[in-house]
DNA sequence: TCTGGGGTCCTAGGACCC
DNA sequence: TCTGGGGTCCTAGGACCC
């Protein structure tokens, strides 16, 4: 979708931390981090923990001082609570215009080509509604391709005098040419971290020295994704978003552990508990899966531990979405690639090869649901389990191989409540 | 002591086919 | 000294994104 006209880019900012100020407004200017699964690094900053020096991705235990030197408030990440509030800045926002690109959790592109009225008043619009009623600020970046909208939103998130919007579709030539000097080719989209001193390398330093690149002979140098980049920059669309964006094609759950698992019987409770995960996305996009894959890793942080990294790719003969049959074979795989005495600091499950579940490639030999075997039984099973887990919350019921305990489950140890999406957390304002 | 999780796309190379 | 050529499919790994 968004073939051609006007994009817009709207993001919120720091959208995991202006999350928790929502319902914490005392956070309000204050340096506030949001901490990664087992608060681990960071994910979000206010810009006041940005100016603290405080980077993208660093480990916690490198900035924890600064709680006590300067005030930094850091919270575990509540999903429940973004994944919420990232739905009502989305419903707000397809309010102006019918087609939208829902690209992540914090950000979604808005076609707006036929609109004949000022983009940028009209951007403006936008912010002051997601604020009024869901509490986030955003930003906005309007341009004629998908890679200079991207610009455009980072230059509107930068520079405080754009007021929070900027339309590289009204800047004179001139203008946009020096504003892309101005920007490093690192921070161009789809520009990362290994292709970004190559390029500088070869005296490209900006998103300008990208723009003027030859796309044909950098693309055979390096790949045709950057001859795409290139194009788009010089303001040529050439970068498509899908419109089916809600069926993935593969699905992964994984986590790294609170404390480091040693047993077989420990790794096979967390299998069971990813695959639980793993199966119950799996249904709720009407999908099956044809194959699982497992994986389980040392830490390759820690020097004093002997590294042990593997994987396995268990194909079934038919394709499923019972949790039953997938745990089955995620525990067969796990089987053949556990190796005791090793200390385990992750391990995960992807669900591979995933289909429509109409679509059925019955079995040649053997049972299959049309010849009356078992799959019905099992479907009601799953469908009765994710009625439950959805009404109580995940975890209601699961299956008994996943364990109680779960003394290898992640630390949280600075969640907030889920404020929009259970009774007994919302708000009460005393007045 | 302590370093996240979930995706997509592209490419190179091997297996296999005629 | 001699060793075909062209095609497809699959997989692993790399690069990127948020």
């Amino acid at each position: 979708m968004i073939v051609s006209g006007p994009i817009a880019l709207i993001d919120a900012n720091c959208m995991y931390c202006s999350c928790e100020r929502v319902f914490r407004p005392s956070l309000e200017g204050r340096p506030l981090v949001s901490l990664s699964n087992n608060d681990g690094c960071v994910i979000s900053r206010t810009a006041e923990a940005k100016a603290l020096g405080i980077k993208m991705g660093q480990p916690w235990f490198q900035i924890r001082h600064l709680e006590e030197s300067a005030g930094l408030v850091a919270l575990s990440a509540n999903f429940e609570l973004y994944g919420d509030m990232s739905a009502r800045m989305m419903s707000v926002i397809a309010q102006f215009s019918p087609e939208q690109y829902i690209y992540s959790i914090d950000e979604c592109f808005l076609g707006l080509s036929g609109f004949k009225r000022d983009l940028t008043a009209y951007g403006q619009e936008i912010r002051s509604r997601v604020l009024q009623h869901v509490g986030l600020p955003t930003c906005v970046g309007i341009a004629d391709t998908l890679t200079r909208a991207k610009l455009a939103n980072a230059v509107a998130k930068a520079r405080p005098h754009w007021n929070g919007v900027c339309d590289l579709t009204v800047m004179p030539r001139g203008a946009l040419a020096t504003l892309m000097r101005e920007i490093e080719v690192g921070d161009v989209w789809g520009v990362g971290r290994r292709l970004a001193p190559q390029l500088k390398a070869i005296g490209i330093e900006t998103a300008l020295d990208l723009a003027r690149a030859d796309p044909v002979v950098l693309g055979r140098q390096f790949s045709v994704v950057l001859s795409r980049t290139i194009q788009e920059l010089r303001g040529i669309p050439c970068i498509e978003l899908e419109a089916d964006t809600r069926r993935r094609k593969q699905i992964v759950t994984s986590r790294s552990f609170g404390q480091p698992v040693t047993s077989l019987e420990e790794m096979r409770e967390s299998i069971v508990e990813f695959t639980t995960r793993s199966a119950a996305k799996l249904r709720a996009q009407a999908s099956r899966a044809g194959a699982i894959q497992v994986f389980i890793r040392t830490s390759p942080f820690r020097a004093k531990d002997r590294p042990y990294s593997a994987a396995t790719v268990v194909q079934l003969v038919t394709p499923s979405a019972d949790t039953k049959t997938l745990a089955a074979a995620a525990l067969r795989g796990l089987r053949g690639i556990f190796r005791p005495d090793y200390r385990y600091a992750k391990a995960g499950v992807m669900l591979l090869d995933l289909r429509p579940e109409h679509v059925e490639q019955l079995e040649l030999f053997g049972p299959s649901s049309a010849l009356g075997g078992n799959e019905d039984k099992g479907e009601r099973l799953m469908k009765a389990m994710d009625d439950l887990n959805l009404r109580f919350g995940r975890g209601a019921v699961k299956l008994a191989g996943a364990g109680t305990k779960q003394a290898w489950s992640m630390k949280q140890e600075r969640l907030t409540q889920p404020y929009t999406t259970r009774w007994e957390s919302i708000p009460i304002v005393r007045a």
